[in-house]
DNA sequence: TGATGAATTGTTACTGAATAGCTTCTGCCC
DNA sequence: GGGCAGAAGCTATTCAGTAACAATTCATCA
């Protein structure tokens, strides 16, 4: 899938919901797209500082903010980064597998899962609003090289 | 379950592993049985520092790491705060249910949703180390005394 | 008892994560 | 062009977490 068809979906999107994709909001997205896995929200600032110097921390958490909100970007909550979603036509829950050693990140959308977790709480007559599953470990790519050495 | 029982099992835990339940290690974890819900590891550091003025972040996340390594504490990963488990007898993963009305923590041990987990990310030959199940939303006490308002 | 080595704690300093509050600018609608 | 709302600039601050090194404590073994 390449950037220029993800920018063009995504400004897509935001015309179908009268959102402006603003000069730095295509630009933080652009930076998410070319990173390979998650990324940090200070890594970012850096990466964006080289074409707007006057970049601060607010610039990058109000961009992140509007690209999350669009359902374009999920949070990695148990490592702080943050991570372009591929499809992000609609909003959907995902599960993460993410790998320590590669920092690859795979996105998995099980209703099943979904389901189960959902069942489990309204047991407790919990009423879930926003989950978060993810998973540290290590990828099949770098476990073949493991096996490889 | 009173906090001086929850105190002597773990004391007796940390024998029976070799480790030491010292001063600093004890207070932290009383601290946290007196907590209902996660806390943030800076509300933790102005609490201790009632007894303890000399501590410091380190002192803080020093116990922390203990508590963890010993099974005690769960981090709750989807807002930076940390729990205590009221058992700890092994070590266990666990999925929250965070209410964000009145910061009550429900910890499941669901052994379907983590084999299902499991299963999913076998299937993409991901190998597991650590999971973060979590979700926020409302509990079930909430939502009555909304539904009584 | 006293030496010693490992684990624990003290201390200083720093990086990274995230938000608050207020000002300025920009695009759009009338 | 005037006014409004949303976006971006700017300053400052708080919270989260770690690094590196010094000082201390503690169990143990000679």
């Amino acid at each position: 899938m390449s950037i220029e068809s993800l920018v063009s979906r995504a400004r897509h999107i935001c015309e179908v919901n009268g959102a402006r994709f603003t000069s730095i909001r295509e630009k933080v997205f652009r930076l998410l797209a070319d990173t390979h896995g998650g990324i940090g929200a200070y890594e970012l600032l850096d990466q964006l500082k080289q074409t707007e110097p006057a970049a601060k921390p607010a610039t990058i958490y109000r961009a992140l903010d509007f690209l999350t909100e669009q359902g374009f970007i999920h949070k990695i909550e148990s490592s702080n980064a943050f991570l372009l979603c591929h499809h992000f036509e609609e909003h959907h829950p995902a599960q993460l597998l993410i790998c320590d050693r590669c920092n690859h990140v795979e996105e998995l959308h099980s209703t099943p899962l979904q389901q189960e977790f959902q069942r489990l709480a309204s047991e407790k007559g919990f009423l879930i609003q926003r989950q978060t599953i993810e998973a540290h470990g290590i990828c099949q790519s770098c476990l073949k090289k493991e096996a490889n050495s």
